[in-house]
RNA sequence: GGAGUCGGCUGAAUGGUCGCUGUCCCUGCGGGGAUGGAGGAAAGUCCGGGCUCCAUAGGACAGGAUGCCAGGUAAUGCCUGGGAGGCGUAAGCCUACGGAAAGUGCCACAGAAAAUAUACCGCCUGAUCGGCCGGCCUUGGCGGGCCGAUUCGGUAAGGGUGAAAUGGUGCGGUAAGAGCGCACCGCGUCGCUGGCAACAGCGGCGGCAGGGUAAACCCCAUCCGGAGCAAGACCAAAUAGGGGAACAGACGGCUCGCCGUCACGCGUGGUCCGCGCGGUUCCCGGGUAGGUCGCUUCAGGUGCGCGGCGACGCGCAUCGCAGAUGAAUGACCAUUCUCGACAGAACCCGGCUUACAGGCCGGCUCCCACC
């Protein structure tokens, strides 16, 4: 039972540019056809969100309003597991085209991957570099 | 009923669940409740203002904008009314609508000629020469007509062109012609009348300037300081740096809060000398991140009355109608219908322009039918 906890207040959300700063410096993607999304644990016991919608990716400003709506009404209806991570989620070109259900199933499938992925490196959060470049 | 024209309105509805956000109330500070929450263009950022800061004695130049007249307005390049020209049977629509008798530039092709005014073709009188024809008479002369060539002149009527050629039509006139003369139209100018004016009407006078292009330069008239809410005002960490005060090991001096000497720590170095740096606390001002204000109550909407042809103005009553800031105004489900366009506030107003599935209302015009 999430419901009490599928809200979206302001601490759920990424409110300063230092705070993107901090995701765009080091993070985990995944991407496809519709969205970029960044991710990076943030130590707290819930997770932020912050939308990176372009004017380049989407022109008119009617279009870059419904994509920031779906993503926070997606964000805000996922269980907990997210917790602990901030995310940063960029729009491409292409998704003013797509409807609602085609880009709700996206999201979800991004924020499915990125728990996944961000729990294997979590264990000590220790930042190793990400410059590990192995020859 | 059909075709057209002008103007206005609207921009799916209802219910449920889960959210976001302004304001108010309650609270056990976790939250809960009530209520408000995109547009006619919120758009393009093309004009005009308010507001804020900066600059500013006054003027000139430059640059830009506007361009028939009058009015409306905070203001305009907007709107209203009027005039002129053009289009349409009409309702109605369109107009960058000052100046080409200041100067400069440009004008392809065609055409005799493209702006200088007449050269060329053509037309016509005369002169000379040649040819042909017929007339008169004293047979050798006289005086003619027509055609051709040359030439002195006269012409601007005509010359396929062209967007455009010294105004057009008619009559007279002439060797041929020509505003050469006359009438009407056109143009210019002067006067009168009407109108605030643009302008219109009427009358007189002048035979009459001379292509187009000024969204080519330009001339004339009028207007214009710059930047914009990331304007601007205030609060203000951490870190670095600036100024000041107090305190900070020992000894000595004196004008009694300063000076001198020796110590101390760190760096350099193998070490000494030497050289460089100097601690703690508090205060002050500048200033960054961040925050608060500016921020929505107004050239405000609606209704009624009055003035005005109208844009609009005046008076009274009434209403409170988004205010976010990594940036709210949404998602899902159900039902219904004619299956839903263009599109999202960012300091605020007034305009213009552009986009728009459809639906509704009204005025006017033309045509057809019927009574």
């Amino acid at each position: 039972m999430y419901a009490g906890d599928a809200r979206f207040p302001r601490s759920r959300r990424l409110l300063t540019s230092a705070q993107y700063g901090r995701v765009f410096a080091q993070a985990v993607k995944s991407g496809d056809a519709y969205f970029t999304v960044l991710c990076r644990p943030n130590g707290l016991g819930h997770a932020r969100l912050g939308l990176a919608v372009s004017r380049k990716a989407l022109r008119r400003a009617a279009d870059r309003n419904r994509i920031k709506r779906l993503a926070r009404e997606s964000f805000r209806r996922q269980p907990s597991q997210l917790a602990g991570l901030d995310l940063v989620l960029m729009a491409r070109r292409g998704v003013a085209e797509q409807d609602n259900s085609v880009l709700q199933r996206s999201l979800e499938r991004h924020w499915q991957r990125l728990v996944k992925r961000c729990a294997l490196p979590s264990d000590g959060d220790q930042e190793r570099p990400a410059v590990e470049s192995s020859y």
